[in-house]
DNA sequence: TGTGTTTTTTAGGCTTGTCTAAAACACATG
DNA sequence: CATGTGTTTTAGACAAGCCTAAAAAACACA
């Protein structure tokens, strides 16, 4: 059984390794949970002999068959609170990550699979992000970021990758929220910034940066 | 801000309180929350500098009046969970109380208001114990135990005290759940046990501890 | 009212999860 | 291939929350 502290390591290590085959360092770590190197080290340690990741000294740790199996377990019940929030409770997209990010690491198996079945199974979160079923398995929409659209591509949107409130208050504004339409009007080479006609009543510009968050399905 | 091992110590002696004006002694919350009183000595001084409780060494703790809110407000969030479980989620009444003990320290007053929006601000959790409004306010459903109900007397079960799985599948099993109609029969004075009849269908014997803790309206 | 019993507190220790400062290591670059 | 820079680990400390064992206070009752 993994600690509250256990499981947000171990979560954030899976996300840290999704993409890259290469392992995770130590600072990426830390950087991402606002703790500091020397904690990581210590916490490593315990994941490794609890058997969730592997690891070697100075060479960065990975996530075990059986710790991505933990992992995915996180991300499910993360990610279906998410939906509980948004569906339920109207929390707004924006709202729900803290919360969720406490309410995750309840331990009961049943209540899992009876929010599930309350939710009626969903696939993705209110960010587009796949639902793992409860023995790991998940499908990710074929999705591309606006980034690295052609000029005159367009699409729908399916999900968002930065959860910060403040990035998708700004989504939100701009109306480029899930569902949504959106063309790639043009590209400013210099700075990689985008023009974009969304939902086909208006153009806004968007910096490469958040061209990079908004995915389009495929 | 209170820990959540706060939390659950101030819950307790503020259950202890309940219905005496009796300071709440050191070996009472250690049993309550099976911890040992040197652990418990060690806590009422931490919620004592807080501010929750008076205390005097060697003569016992009560809860403040700012104590009082903070419990309140965690009985509040055990209850509406409780009537999620049951209502939405569809688990037994006997199966809740473990799952609510962990969902009731979740940090977020948005949650709790909407949860409570949702549920259609109910007044009772599904063992009939009053639930607190956002100001700590409650108001308990006139009640008495069938120990203290006379022979002939009837009513209609509203609350039902033990929590424990074991005494509500007992209950459940005799149908005396909440809002079963119950008329006492008879009481052997030897031992205090109760011949009830349980909506005008079938009769039973229970023990005076049984009926010590199951409730009808007065 | 003195004394034995029970309750409570203190003293000291352990684990978890965090930190800072210093040492060890890896790696790019000249 | 030596060295400097940045990363990672070790060493040692601290707070929270728990424990056991022993000391202190309260209580019960002869």
């Amino acid at each position: 059984m993994l600690s509250f502290a256990e499981e947000n390591y171990l979560k954030t290590i899976y996300h840290l390794s999704e993409g890259t085959s290469n392992p995770v360092s130590t600072n990426a770590i830390a950087d991402t949970l606002n703790t500091r190197a020397a904690s990581v080290t210590d916490m490593i340690k315990k994941l490794s002999n609890k058997g969730v990741v592997t690891y070697q000294k100075y060479r960065g740790v990975r996530v075990s068959e059986e710790g991505q199996k933990a992992a995915l377990q996180v991300i499910r019940k993360h990610r279906l609170w998410e939906v509980f929030l948004v569906q339920k409770l109207k929390f707004n997209w924006d709202e729900v990550h803290d919360v969720a990010e406490q309410l995750e690491h309840i331990k009961s198996p049943l209540l899992i699979r009876r929010l599930d079945e309350f939710l009626g199974y969903p696939k993705y979160d209110p960010h587009g992000d796949p639902i793992p079923d409860e023995s790991g398995e998940f499908k990710a929409k074929p999705q591309v970021a606006l980034s690295d659209c052609k000029i005159g591509h367009d699409g729908v949107v399916v999900a968002v990758k930065d959860a910060s409130a403040a990035f998708l208050q700004y989504v939100d504004k701009i109306g480029a929220y899930i569902g949504a339409k959106i063309r790639v009007i043009d590209r400013l080479e210099f700075d990689g910034s985008l023009e974009i006609l969304i939902d086909n009543k208006k153009t806004v510009f968007i910096s490469k940066e958040v061209s990079e968050n908004i995915w389009i399905e495929e």
